[in-house]
DNA sequence: TGTCGGTATATGTATATACATAATATCAGA
DNA sequence: TCTGATATTATGTATATACATATACCGACA
């Protein structure tokens, strides 16, 4: 068997220096070689033995601080901290996407666009005082078969241009991205039994389990939207990867 | 209404000046102040604006380009990015923390322990050649309820020491998490109908929608142990985060 | 007009240096 | 022995500097 430390070493490429340390101590933590509560050698050494400056070296270590795989103290050092709570980063893909990198052929159908004044629950999904929401329901068909039920809320206050758009052929979820450019979000995530008009819908046995992701996304202060996606029971499956240090 | 930038420059804290510039630059592409697209000012220009060197500068947009706000261009300079595919942090907790945080008695039963040579499914979950796994089925409950329904395999060859432990009384999670210091993992989620088996441990009805997460986990090459846990339908809700930067 | 090549420019990396900060270690004095 | 001041030390931040690298731009030349 290979040892790890040459393994770590054979991958020195054209990489920057303090990306091979970044590797190199990443390396010998997962590998197990220095166990959660163990010091990482100091500044000094790790410059010492790189011949390169502390600076290269810091540089290097507070990355590794940030991305969670190690604990930095003054005086003391810095130390592999413990596996943190299980976490990993949930991709959710733009729907027309994943069915298309599924080889289907994406349609999309507007099923009703309201506009109402909040009522006590589109206030509390978008943590609002008063003023309009527009309602959609809209299906998401990968070729002949539903694939997705969508009801969603948009906040009018603060994307009026939504007023304009009739959403007939443009999904909400593209065209929301565009408009408010970068944004925070909150999602959830549950299981239910598809009720009957759920089931009608997605052309499912009434029962059949369900995957509902219910997403909230804000821009700095303001909720700008909340949506609600039903995947038919084991036609769906998210995936959620967790690598430390995620380069 | 207060002004964006006041906003940003307001919350000058005792922070380090390179974070400072990191929240306020965050600040204005969060706020649309700087649409996707738009230059960000050059390093010497921010440098100058702060009153700082270019290195300050630097180190701010450097954090900024890891968390993939921006994107930087030799020569041409740093462009505020497209909001990337929706992704979010999914933070799956200790089921025995999930619990107690509930304000619940957690209890945990071992419903089978099994040492077998690794059949096509193992081998498949773990992908390993051959050899031998730790079946461990087990139960959770908070106070008096069934709480999710865990079916482990443990890669024998990886954590030998799993065989010294009959996990009577301790979850195989947290143990584990002891014994392989760190990990990367995949997750999937599901939705499926409960079968009997399943509805009588978790004391529901059969066909009850439930969430199903299971975990790989793996340290550098070889995978470590698959979990598949399953919460009974509305029970359970996974929340998941995201935003950029996440400092 | 089109292409080649040089120059200017913004970022990328690395260094030496300096001082700040926090926390440990040490030692004097009560 | 306990207390508190002081020294030591590792990290944290910031600077000036230097050179590398990628690339946009522009002008010369065919």
């Amino acid at each position: 068997m290979m040892d790890s430390a040459e393994t770590a070493l054979a991958a020195t490429g054209d990489l920057s220096l303090h990306q091979q340390i970044v590797n190199d101590v990443e390396a010998k933590i997962l590998a197990g070689d220095w166990p959660p509560g163990h010091r990482v050698p100091f500044e000094m050494e790790l410059a010492e033995q790189y011949k390169c400056s502390r600076m290269t070296v810091n540089k290097a270590m507070s990355q590794l601080a940030r991305a969670g795989l190690i604990i930095r103290r003054k005086k003391s050092g810095s130390f592999v901290s413990l596996p943190q709570v299980q976490s990993a980063v949930l991709k959710i893909n733009e729907i027309r996407s994943e069915i298309e990198s599924l080889g289907k052929i994406y349609h999309y159908d507007l099923l009703e666009r309201s506009l109402r004044r909040a009522n006590a629950n589109d206030r509390a999904h978008l943590d609002m005082k008063d003023g309009k929401v527009l309602h959609l329901r809209s299906l998401h068909q990968a070729g002949d078969r539903p694939f997705c039920l969508e009801e969603r809320i948009i906040n009018v206050a603060e994307v009026p241009q939504s007023l304009e758009e009739s959403f007939a052929t443009t999904a909400p979820g593209g065209w929301l991205l565009q408009q408010v450019p970068w944004s925070t979000a909150e999602h959830t995530i549950q299981a239910i039994n598809a009720d009957s008009e759920t089931a009608k819908r997605l052309a499912i046995a009434e029962g059949t389990a369900c995957l509902v992701i219910e997403r909230r996304t804000s821009s700095n202060a303001a909720h700008i939207t909340h949506v609600r996606l039903t995947y038919p029971g084991n036609a769906h499956i998210l995936v959620a990867r967790f690598t430390p240090s995620q380069s």
